[in-house]
DNA sequence: TTAGTAAGGAAGGTCTACTAACAAATGTGA
DNA sequence: TCACATTTGTTAGTAGACCTTCCTTACTAA
């Protein structure tokens, strides 16, 4: 518990004003009054502010013919400012780009790591985000950057095996470094905070699952994610999915994996697992296999999507893979081994953030940790 | 998201102030300041407050000699309120007491439901409830009821079939009728709040599932309970646990379960069916049993454990047949099937409150929302 | 034209927590 | 023993945050 003072009220209803302008766009000040429960002369004056900081702007009177005096429009100025995204997501490649506030690429950058790790890919790091900040064609406000592995709150990388990193203060160091604010999160968090703030998704209920290289998870409960007590929460790549009694009971042997133990999620749920598989069999067997897959994922989510009551599960990666079969039968399956009550109105859908997903994501920490909008 | 107002913030920083006395017992408006953050100027205002409203008294001087001027101790008047508390778990009868603030039973009454469903069991909860308001020795601060059923935050048991509840606004209905506050929430959860305030357990990753007539589980993460988007989290009784290709290969056939599935985690862990199922079994055979249900409940934990990364699983009921080899195995199941930074430090233990758990819990409701203190 | 409605701003009040300064009560060291 | 440091708790004054009330402006409807 964190005392509460009276200026931290008012940057809460500065953010809770700007966030109504982020979303609905253009408003006058009396609709942001009514919206927020604020009186007019508050929000007047909280726009004032955001005016002087040169957050907002006035847009005019507004056309509609309505009774009474016509309304001022104030609305975001998105497009006066940007933000650097990164994803380290891929093991070969630093991706980044230059975004806009409501989320679309201006420019995109991207280097080969060629091996390095630790220091070496700091270093490559910090030049390609020199890189972006110099090609960004307005004022930027912060980057963000999605790293896979267990990382704080404060963006310290607690554990990050494929860079080598360790107990890495990544974000005080880069921000030291290149003078502008850098926020750092798990890029499966990342992504599922790019699904909440511009795809919709739902904000009281949210596990956004993605396949890559390997698996994992974000959750969004109340609009806020959840970190875990050692901030490993959404780890889900290493649960057991596949032991010798399946194989008894006719299904598949576990396999080997990266981590040194068997039949964890990712030796049948990742992009290289699921290539594999369906390589060379005919699209019906093909299908088949998939939703072999699926319903393994589905007995995953069963217990998470009802100790959780979730009402959204999404699923990143790529299409041809996993939309239809394998998506078919992991909703099939978490709605025969939950209550109907749970499994009824879950919904288990395809992310609407395509590749870019990682990106935007890791442009939501900036939004959220700079001004407050999610 | 909801405007904040100055006196919220005032509001939160009494709580925090009522928090610390509650738990850490007498201390000086120095130290709580000290502790909050908060000047000493504001702690003597907040504490003055709650001095006026009868809920913390001064003490005396400090004994113990230190440099300087001594402090006057300010301590809660723990004693000199009283709590009702009910209890709807059982079928057959309601349970409820007095309670005092720190968790101690003061009266305890219980009347049996006679097959009383609908408004009949209001109607003797009413009773009860008006019972222990006059078996009270101190000013009541408020009722609170653990019952089974789905449940919204403001009290409102969305379904409870047991009693032939639905959409029923029973806090607010009780609260007219008998005069004070009273909270109505999910039993499981108030369980998990119970252990969270009186238990000492941990508030980042909590899951308390108790063991009853079905299984139910409350879930605490940074210090809130997760209520899910229905209000339906926590509900695990009837996730499927045994299935068709199990038995194939060497399980238990899947029971019929009262929800018209089969397999529900219910079948196997509640005290009816670990009665039934250790019935006249040698001790080895009965150990060798109950360690196959910690399997089956491991494997469902293990989703969970590893999506929230959570703290400490603790299990509540009766110690005979779950602390021992159920509750090894469930860890043990656990550990195998998550990565180690995951399962390494979680704690799988017996739930630190007895019988009077749910009472506790209620108790905690409370506290929780009359005073702020959890 | 007149009445009614709505937007936005100005003035003044209340509440909250802060800083600064002080009195009271104690221990410490010359 | 006595001056001094230390700590507690209070008083007085200040800055910030939001509120209510009242006013001006500008439009629609009759």
């Amino acid at each position: 518990m964190v005392k509460v003072l009276p200026e931290h009220a008012r940057a809460h209803n500065r953010s809770m004003v700007l966030q109504h302008l982020f979303h609905a766009g253009p408003t006058s000040r009396a609709d942001l009054a009514r919206s927020t429960g604020l009186t007019r002369v508050t929000v007047s004056d909280l726009v004032a502010e955001l005016i002087a900081e040169g957050l907002v702007e006035e847009l005019g009177i507004r056309t509609e013919g309505r009774v009474g005096k016509p309304a001022t429009l104030v609305g975001m100025r998105t497009e006066d400012y940007q933000i650097v995204a990164i994803d380290l997501a891929d093991d070969a490649w630093i991706r980044g780009a230059v975004m806009s506030l409501v989320g679309g690429v201006v420019v995109r950058r991207s280097v080969p790591l060629d091996g390095r790790t630790g220091d070496g890919a700091v270093d490559l790091l910090a030049d390609l985000a020199h890189e972006l900040l110099a090609a960004a064609t307005r004022p930027v406000i912060g980057i963000g950057i999605g790293s896979p592995g267990v990382i704080d709150r404060d963006g310290v990388i607690i554990e990050a095996p494929n860079r080598a990193w360790y107990d890495l203060p990544l974000a005080s160091r880069l921000t030291a470094r290149l003078g502008v604010p850098v926020h750092v999160a798990n890029d499966a968090n990342t992504r599922a905070l790019g699904e909440y703030t511009y795809g919709g998704a739902s904000g009281d209920g949210l596990l956004v699952l993605t396949v890559g290289q390997g698996v994992g998870a974000g959750i969004v409960v109340d609009g806020m994610l959840l970190t875990g007590h050692a901030d490993a929460a959404g780890e889900v790549g290493h649960l057991t999915v596949v032991d010798e009694r399946d194989h008894l009971a006719g299904g598949p042997a576990p396999l080997a994996c990266a981590c040194g133990r068997r039949g964890c999620l990712e030796t049948v749920l990742s992009v290289p697992a699921l290539r594999h598989l369906v390589d060379g069999l005919d699209p019906h067997a093909s299908d088949a296999a998939l939703a072999s897959v699926g319903r393994m994922l589905g007995m995953v989510l069963a217990p998470v999507v009802s100790a959780l009551n979730l009402a959204e599960v999404l699923i990143s990666g790529p299409v041809e893979l996993l939309d239809g079969p394998l998506r078919e039968a992991a909703l099939a399956t978490v709605r025969e081994r939950t209550m109907p009550v749970i499994g009824g109105p879950l919904m288990v859908r395809m992310a609407t953030l395509g590749e870019d997903a990682a990106l935007s994501g890791a442009a939501v920490l900036v939004l959220s940790g700079q001004l407050g909008v999610t």
